[in-house]
DNA sequence: TGTACATCAGTGAACGCGCGTTCACTGATGTAC
DNA sequence: TGTACATCAGTGAACGCGCGTTCACTGATGTAC
């Protein structure tokens, strides 16, 4: 695989080493040149699939947009048996849970996330699949509280208003960790804090209601 | 001014310039010899007052601060004569001031924010200044909302995770809006939020304490 | 008040670096016959 | 099945860039006498 003159996949092996480089340095440093190097091929072959650097960024977005929605999805997924069967406040434990994903994502991924929620180059919204995956991460947490106020969580605010709320206090928490303003001592703290939070609001809001 | 061989307030100078410059363009981009043309002296001249330019932004940095509090501040003093006479809500009110206050900073100096609440150089943390002003900053919410505690609002929750909440809750406003993930037309959207969500969470505490 | 001198701020050329991107090329692959 | 050829992926040298930092220097300032 190394030593063949075509590479046979060169476009992933680009995208996977752009990720690592992103998870260790962040994308600041990330360099075609080095990309090039760390995938064993000449300078220039990076060109025969990405137009330039945004180019490759915008692919490791996407990769990363997916990688989230994965996350998030499995945290739905685990509450889709009680949701079915109509559990009581089987909805606000779904946000809950979507919250506390949210949160270990961005601890997961410090990088990724930062570039994810960064500042956005206009040229990067280019691609629709970054666009789509961008669109379905933003969809779980209202899609959740949406249900939540079928269980009459938080029924008398507007949908957007709970949504605003709530996608503030989670990814506050996420940002706010990711640069050291909490004091954390071990990972679990991280998880911790997500689960008090989440949970508090969650309950905030289910009283609210009652 | 420009004219002479010593430029007199040159440290000054360059700390301003690299302000002007951070927000237009945010710090990726700033650089000591563009720094250097824009304040009119040779590509050295900035060493002689920075040691690097890590140096450069730490002082900046630390200027960041200190207009973040000085807006925090006058959040808080706004609510004074009302908290001193005992008005019932007094804090609590303060408490979605400072909210809103720190919302529309963000909105207002978006390059500065992202520096002051990104990634944080270790090598950075080494100026006394920057600490005071850093932990100054932390401080607002917390007392506002122990007074708030005292007017019965969020008394049954602990402090800390009082303080958890709220910062979170506002700092996850400020970044979504920064990073265009809420539909945000006008300025004055960005501040109507930020009154709706801070008063929505005041709200959600003042009736879970009744 | 005047002079010598130390101090220190600012100069500008230079070093070395890594980068993004281009381009004429080479070598492998697959397809038409 | 074998051959000619088009296509396309990867090469590596080259261009031009702006950067951080250093250093021997020059010119201004202030202080001691």
């Amino acid at each position: 695989m190394k030593d063949r003159y075509h590479h046979g996949s060169l476009r992933q092996t680009l995208v996977k080493a752009a990720l690592a480089t992103i998870r260790e340095d962040g994308v600041e440093k990330l360099s075609l040149r080095a990309l090039a190097r760390r995938a064993g091929v000449s300078t220039g072959a990076p060109y025969r699939h990405f137009a330039d650097r945004e180019a490759l960024i915008a692919a490791v977005l996407t990769e990363g947009f997916t990688l989230f929605n994965t996350t998030l999805h499995a945290a739905h997924q685990q509450h889709h048996d009680d949701l079915a069967a109509g559990v009581p406040r089987a909805a606000i434990d779904e946000v809950v849970s979507l919250g506390v994903a949210y949160v270990r994502f961005a601890a997961d991924e410090p990088e990724l996330f930062r570039l994810m929620f960064g500042r956005t180059q206009p040229s990067l919204d280019t691609s629709p699949e970054l666009a789509t995956a961008r669109r379905r991460a933003a969809s779980f947490l209202p899609s959740a509280l949406k249900r939540a106020q079928g269980e009459g969580t938080g029924a008398h605010i507007p949908l957007a208003e709970l949504v605003e709320l709530a996608w503030a206090a989670v990814h506050g928490l996420a940002m706010l960790q990711l640069d050291g303003m909490l004091p954390t001592k071990a990972p679990a703290d991280a998880e911790a804090r997500a689960t008090r939070v989440a949970g508090r609001l969650g309950r905030l809001l289910s009283e609210a209601a009652g």
